[in-house]
DNA sequence: CAGTGGTCTAGACCACAGC
DNA sequence: CTGTGGTCTAGACCACTGC
């Protein structure tokens, strides 16, 4: 199945080099005059490589020094017992990442026409047929999240009961064989709304971790936008911000 | 100070399209060759221009087809009265932005000596010297959020009550020389502490978002260890996510 | 089919760090 | 001074899109 890219291989060794100890945290990767020989390639390929490691967080060029091996938040943590809400994987695939059994209850399946208020606040065209599902996420048997998702029924047809239940991405991705390309998300703390707390049992005062989040796919169709709720306790993101760019 | 990189150029130059509307969401930039037309450069400089604006979430490129501008979260925010975090901008850049007057008070600014606990805590080496500098943060005189750094004193010398009340971060950038390049972040939500409620006068049950966060010089030293606690009401974070790079 | 972006080569000059 | 990464050129072939 993978075509194998050269940077692709390049990023992956070093990465493994990485994760090893073969290279540890402060110390430098082999120049890139070393690689682009060790790998027999031109010395943008193995820049490409770098460039993904440093947009990871791993390691951060030094003009005139070397690539550095740095401090990377996402290998201290890995093994804890916490929800990790990073890149973009899926539900399933994040719980199986901590060992823990994910299951969903789907609490909303129905059709609505795109509204002006709902393309305000989802980016859809207005007129267009959505899909709304609404589901309990649980680990373990807790219940831990709730997902309120808007597709573009054109693009994601034929959700049912049976898929929202099991796995949505894997539909997506396998079944129709759509590309999930970009994710725009925002995070904020709110309150539970009423039927938030019906939903996840909740009693007394507390708030949830929020993101709202719009995909594109390869065609830059948006065809998902989706808000989640998570109780605080299981709500983990991480982040490696650059600044720089643009003086 | 401003050296002219010509992909910093074209870079500015698109995003200033998109930005006034000149090329609006949906449709696709001038073509790749176009563009190496246009600002008389390689085919390579151009593409690391639009990597920069794919990097922000402003377009996206589409094999076979062109490069499509998409929705942008930031755009639809930006003049509402939400602080945002995001990116690296200091506090003080944060807070004008939105036009808001910041200010701090200053309830901690002492040295310690980089202890085993500290030491997995902020991933400093053991036995430094670290400033410690604590905060609270207001906009327009209330008081949203608290910030606890650990500095290296050996990059971050002379830290006084001034200097930490007026901009640490101008105080690090511009007086002492240090350029800030990359920071990694992890965000959750947790309770208060009894200080955590002190400082921010919090009566009844509440939550804060919180972020803990390391700080690169360019020579890819770790300089500043901080965590900062922000009121539910005043916490935004934007982010970007692909879904792609190592299969 | 022509046009697009994705990958890749083989060079070049520069700014900077360390000796 | 040499070696490093940062920028840039002028090509090449490929996979994919739309007509």
């Amino acid at each position: 199945m993978g075509k194998t890219l050269l940077y692709v291989d390049i990023y992956k060794s070093l990465k493994s080099d990485i994760e090893c100890g073969t290279i540890s945290v402060g110390n430098f990767l082999p120049s890139e005059s070393e690689l682009t020989q060790r790998f027999s390639c031109s010395r943008m390929t193995v820049r490409k490589a770098i460039s993904l490691l440093a947009n990871d967080g791993w390691v951060q060029s030094i003009r005139g020094r070397g690539v550095r091996v740095i401090w990377n938040a996402r290998g201290s943590v890995k093994k804890e017992n916490v929800f990790s809400v990073e890149g973009l994987p899926s539900f399933t695939e994040s719980a199986h990442a901590i060992g823990a059994v994910p299951s969903a209850y789907v609490f909303l399946l129905d059709h609505v026409v795109c509204t002006t208020e709902i393309a305000d606040m989802t980016g859809f065209p207005e007129g267009t047929d959505l899909t709304r599902v609404g589901l309990v996420r649980s680990l373990d048997g807790k219940r831990m999240a709730i997902d309120r998702h808007h597709f573009l029924t054109s693009e994601i047809p034929g959700i049912d009961r049976k898929v929202a239940t099991s796995s949505l991405f894997h539909y997506i991705e396998v079944d129709l064989g759509i590309d999930i390309v970009v994710s725009e998300r925002e995070i904020t703390v709110e309150k539970p709304t009423v039927q938030d707390r019906k939903l996840l049992s909740l009693e007394g005062p507390i708030y949830l971790a929020v993101t709202h989040s719009r995909t594109y796919d390869s065609n830059g169709v948006e065809f998902e936008y989706v808000e989640s709720k998570y109780l605080p306790q299981y709500f983990h993101f991480f982040d490696t911000a650059t600044r720089n760019p643009l003086p």
